[in-house]
DNA sequence: TAGGCCATCTGGTCCT
DNA sequence: AGGACCAGATGGCCTA
């Protein structure tokens, strides 16, 4: 991830302040790379009976969006380093980051809730709805210590 | 090989 | 007008 960053950062800086060229399409990835997609008239353009409707450059905003999206992974990595996982680095994706943050917050309220921290959420359960119906289990309840 | 996950591009919309 | 945000499309990589 590192290397990326870098890597985002770089074209970032170069997309903004340069115009022409370079393709900034990395390894990986999908659509046509910035590439002279950004002008757009010919052959099947809507119409324009004259031709040549030019579309703005996209390099930049291609730029703009993959920094964008590059804040929006720090997030989730800064996030994830708040998650508790066995073992500690384990690779989560996107979304299970965003399910067991949820899950781990009710986990860290029960446990203030209780004053416990053994299987809290268990016991807030059943202090604010009586006998439990169903029986929840929290991942962060069951961890070892 | 299918399915999940992800990065990237792109066009649209909203905001400043 | 330009930037931020978002969702859809696309294609690559990885794993069961």
């Amino acid at each position: 991830m590192a290397a990326s960053s870098n890597y985002i950062l770089a074209t970032y800086a170069h997309d903004s302040n340069s115009s022409g060229g370079g393709s900034a399409s990395g390894g990986s990835g999908g659509a046509a790379a910035d590439s002279e997609d950004s002008q757009v008239g010919g052959q099947t353009a809507q119409g324009s009976s004259s031709g040549k409707r030019r579309r703005p450059p996209r390099q930049k905003i291609n730029a703009r969006e993959r920094y964008r999206t590059f804040n929006v992974n720090a997030a989730y990595e800064a996030l994830r380093n708040l998650i508790p996982t066995e073992p500690i680095n384990r690779k989560l994706s996107k979304i299970e980051i965003i399910r067991l943050a949820g899950s781990y917050i009710t986990h860290l309220n029960s446990t203030l809730q209780t004053g416990t921290d053994g299987q809290p959420c268990l016991l807030h359960k059943y202090e604010s709805e009586g006998p439990a119906r169903r029986i929840s289990i929290c991942t962060f309840c069951l961890k070892t210590k």
